[in-house]
RNA sequence: GGACAAUUAGCUCAGUUGGUUAGAGCGUUCGCUUCACACGCGAAAGGUCGUAGGUUCGACUCCUACAUUGUCCA
């Protein structure tokens, strides 16, 4: 492979050059992505596996799936470095109501309508439109960098995922868990189709509560000027009037006890209709007094049902009055209720109107109120199918990332609601069911079955098809080869044959990532499925993403223009700076306000590390001018030799960090990740230890010395990248390519990532370099306190506070030299030459000369500052010790603690204020 | 009405079992074109951790109530 030399490398990161290069193209060229079976079965590699959330065809690329398959990649990256068979599973969802709307849409401007064309034509349009757009979305997650096995993409109408879904269906019904009846349904009138509840959103708003009047009908018989008794009932939907047929009170109810029996006037059309009795009526709610109006509404339909009344359909399909209620007939729902309101007033039936504030059901995709409607449609009946899934969520055979999702997905499947799986659209799978002449149902996987079944071939077929998310709840089994029936799995030229070695390979699945906003949807429907169907959990762990915001806390929404389109971000800011943003501002479980520019921050990032690189590449390059030298050396050297303070702690660092990283990743804490990376190459490597490298290679070293801190610095900027690859995968790509010659097809995406390694870790070495870190520090915000420039080379005398400090310092005398623009002499004793400015750390105190420039007022000033904030601090410590219960229950190590803080806090304190005498 | 979450520096957020002089990024101020990097380097200012109680030797952290904001369910 080419092994760009340092000079190959520009001065800023050029994100698309790089991303080009090692695209998703060229990862798949070498089937680094792709999993098998065997791997697990026969070579014994543990499984990971990822269950893509299929996009729907009609979406493009938004913040929220970067986000989303980010994660999924970081998850699989991770996985795959760390020597597990990863399969990343990815796939498409024919998005049945979406993408109907789409082409539907798409005829309107040839002033087509879908019936125009009819059934077959309009399939066959959305499949051209399929083909010209469906794949928009896929092609954009490849540039995302996503590490799928894309042999194994699935689209949900693909032949085996229909085939799931009929015999599922099938195998369903036969069981007695499916059934078809006539029920109010949430009907969408612009779809013109029926919807679950799920896809129902409930939205606030005020309306008019309409006070009616129900006069009895005995009244006729009573005197012109004589006062006629009524009932009043209140109502939101005055135009369902028209479809009343009983008034019903509580039995229990005083008021109406006498009016039970009798018979009232619906006041529009003047028909007689009954007043009931019904516990379902709560006698505090309105006037107590509800009309019943079984056509449309839920609730109305079982009064109904429990008292035998009659169902007069009064709003059609369209949301229009229905015929035969002239002169309302044909009016659209909203218009109705305005004129029949004021017809209300006019014929003295109406009360009053006050306002009321209530929650309406809009259809998802439409965003149009739906209407209850009476129609037959099938539902699977969820009682059976949620206990197990309820269950095993408890018992944590499933777990949710955060948990307390689990509380959401706890009530949903306690109050379950029958499943209404039939939708009236055409793009879709068709339900297999069959009628004869008689109308009775034969459902079978296909026309054939049904008609032995019969024993007749005049058989009408269904009409509708299902609801997508019947396909969708089978995702985990027909990714993984299920159709219905038998397994397959993929063998090596990347078709099926039957086996059910993938299933047993990768089923459960390891760690799905999706929305919150679809766990009834998505999330619960699968564990119901996966227990029914194959006995287990579709997967293990559930990370629950954020949400998106913008800066000021809203929804993305194409509407408000406020989402970014992520391709365009990319292009400004490069795909591993959106990926590393993204990660970094997502904390688990929390929303997410985004703005275009805080990618800079991963730009900056990704920049840094060009530059480290640079400069690492640049000295190799010097140190070894044979790379084939530095090849051999990179591998054969051991970098434990020469070990400096500084290295110690560096390596100490480097394996605590790996430490903290591998940790996050078991605690799906991928936004610490983004942090403990960043703090760790930009605080640690680049601040520090870059430049510490820098003295050793510029002074005169013992042989074979510079050769070892070049290739040590570069071992920990390979670990680096490796932590660092899951989350940013081109830069880190190319980078370690470069480090040393690659052989053709190697990745760092298939590397060996890094394990902690416990020896290294070593408290004393990072509390040593810490001191040495903390003396540079005050050196530096000193002279810059006092305001001198910061060209001249200052004497640095340090009064140590022990012989060990002496030691220390005397270990890293060179290095705080360069760093801090210093010379430095240290020793125990030492006194306070004039004219220094001084400090301390952990007691021991350090002089800074500078012939003429120390301003002595500044100085004084700075350390009265100094002074003060010693002394706060030592008060604060000497109050903690000085509580009795503290000294009584206090850990005896937390008390010693607090001992040689106070001790080291004196001292400190003691010695400032003598240097501020001094100057006095 | 019920459930859940959030409230920490001007802004956006970390702070993992109670003991750190409460941290980061952006922004602000000061100094620096130092031979990897101005998409940078060095330094500084800035917080009574939403309010009120409680538990504890000790609370940003645990408990209770309230307030504000948001999400889901009815």
């Amino acid at each position: 492979m080419n092994s760009p030399n340092a000079s190959d490398l520009e001065k800023t990161y050029d994100a698309a050059t790089v991303e080009a290069k090692w695209s998703t193209d060229y990862w798949a060229k070498f089937h680094l992505y792709e999993a098998n079976a065997d791997g697990v079965l026969q070579a014994g590699k543990k499984p990971f596996t990822v269950l893509m959330p299929p996009p729907n065809i009609t979406g493009s690329l938004t913040m929220g799936h970067v986000l989303n398959h980010t994660l999924q990649d970081i998850f699989i990256r991770y996985r795959r470095m760390t020597g597990y068979e990863a399969l990343w599973l990815p796939g498409t969802d024919h998005a049945g109501i979406a993408t109907q709307t789409a082409v539907e849409k798409s005829l309107r401007k040839e002033k087509l309508t879908r019936y125009d064309l009819g059934r077959e034509k309009f399939l066959e349009r959305v499949r051209e439109w399929r083909e010209d757009y469906g794949g928009l979305i896929v092609r954009q997650l490849r540039k995302l960098g996503v590490s799928c096995d894309w042999r194994r993409n699935l689209f949900t109408m693909d032949d085996r995922a229909s085939q799931a879904v009929t015999a599922v269906f099938v195998r369903l019904y036969n069981d007695g868990l499916i059934y078809r009846g006539k029920r109010i349904i949430n009907w969408c009138p612009v779809s013109q189709t029926a919807l679950s509840d799920e896809e129902v959103i409930m939205k606030p708003q005020t309306d008019k509560l309409y006070f009616v009047k129900y006069f009895f009908a005995d009244n006729e018989n009573r005197e012109p000027d004589e006062p006629k008794p009524f009932i009043t009932v209140a109502t939101v939907r005055p135009e369902t009037i028209l479809g009343d047929v009983a008034i019903a009170v509580n039995p229990n109810d005083e008021r109406y006890k006498e009016s039970v029996g009798k018979v009232v006037l619906e006041p529009l059309t003047g028909r007689k209709i009954p007043v009931i009795a019904d516990d379902y009526v709560e006698i505090e709610f309105g006037t107590g007094a509800l009309k019943i109006t079984p056509a449309h509404d839920a609730n109305d339909y079982q009064v109904g049902q429990r008292h035998n009344l009659p169902i007069i359909v009064a709003i059609d399909q369209w949301a229009k009055v229905a015929e035969g209620f002239a002169p309302y007939s044909g009016l659209d729902r909203f218009d109705a209720r305005k004129k029949i309101a004021i017809d209300l007033e006019a014929s003295g039936n109406l009360e009053k109107v006050e306002d009321y504030a209530h929650s309406v059901g809009y259809s998802e995709r439409a965003d149009v109120v739906v209407e209850p409607f009476l129609s037959e449609q099938w539902f699977v009946d969820m009682k059976a199918l949620a206990a197990p899934a309820l269950d095993a969520a408890l018992r944590g055979d499933v777990k949710f990332h955060p948990e307390r999702w689990l509380n959401t997905y706890r009530n949903w499947l306690e109050n379950i609601h029958d499943w209404c799986i039939s939708r009236q659209l055409w793009w879709g799978h068709r339900i297999p069911a069959w009628y004869d002449d008689a109308g009775k149902i034969f459902v079978a996987k296909n026309f054939d079955d049904a008609a032995k079944l019969a024993g007749t071939t005049a058989l009408r077929q269904d009409d509708d098809v299902f609801d997508t998310w019947f396909s969708s709840w089978l995702w985990p089994m027909t990714t993984l080869g299920w159709n219905g029936e038998d397994y397959h799995s993929m063998n090596s030229e990347g078709n099926l044959t039957v086996s059910e070695n993938d299933i047993k390979a990768f089923y459960p699945t390891s760690t799905l990532v999706t929305g919150p906003d679809i766990i009834f949807f998505w999330v619960a429907r699968m564990i119901m499925a996966g227990l029914h169907f194959n006995g287990d959990v579709p997967f293990r762990d559930v990370y629950f993403t954020s949400i998106i915001r913008d800066s000021q806390g809203r929804k993305m929404s194409k509407s408000l223009g406020n989402s970014p389109d992520p391709l365009e971000v990319m292009a400004t800011y490069g795909t591993d700076a959106l990926r590393f943003t993204v990660i970094y501002l997502a904390p688990l479980g929390q929303d997410v306000l985004f703005a275009t520019e805080k990618c800079e921050q991963g730009r900056n990032f990704a920049t840094k590390i060009w530059n480290a690189a640079r400069f690492l590449l640049m000295n190799r390059n010097e140190i070894f001018p044979e790379l084939t030298d530095f090849a051999t050396a990179y591998t054969a050297t051991d970098t434990n030799r020469f070990l400096e303070p500084a290295d110690r702690w560096m390596l100490s660092r480097l394996n605590r960090t790996l430490k903290l990283y591998h940790a996050a990743h078991e605690q799906f804490r991928a936004n610490d990740l983004a942090k403990i990376l960043y703090e760790f190459i930009w605080g640690d490597f680049c601040d520090w230890y870059v430049e510490i490298i820098k003295t050793k290679i510029q002074s005169a070293t013992p042989p074979g010395e510079k050769q070892i801190t070049i290739i040590r610095a570069l071992k920990v900027f390979e670990a680096s990248l490796q932590m660092l690859h899951p989350i940013m995968p081109f830069i880190t790509e190319e980078l370690w390519q470069s480090i040393v010659p690659r052989k053709e097809g190697e990745s760092i995406s298939v590397s060996r990532m890094p394990q902690a390694d416990e020896t290294y870790i070593n408290d004393a070495a990072e509390k040593e370099f810490d001191f040495v870190r903390e003396v540079i520090t005050k050196v530096r915000s000193t002279r810059n306190e006092l305001g001198v420039p910061p060209a001249p080379i200052a004497t640095v005398v340090i009064n140590a506070a022990s012989d060990v400090v002496v030691k220390q310092v005397e270990a890293s005398k060179i290095l705080m030299g360069k760093i801090s623009r210093a010379t430095f002499d240290v020793k125990t004793g030492a006194v306070k030459p004039k004219l220094a400015a001084s400090s301390v750390v952990e007691g021991s105190e350090i002089f800074i000369l500078l012939e003429g420039l120390i301003d002595l007022e500044k100085e004084k000033i700075r350390l009265a500052k100094e002074q003060q904030k010693a002394e706060n601090y030592v008060k604060q410590v000497e109050q903690k010790l000085s509580n009795e219960g503290f000294a009584l229950r206090a850990p005896k190590d937390v008390l010693d603690g607090e001992r040689m803080k106070l001790e080291t806090a004196k001292l400190n304190l003691q010695k400032i204020s003598a240097s501020l005498e001094a100057l006095a």
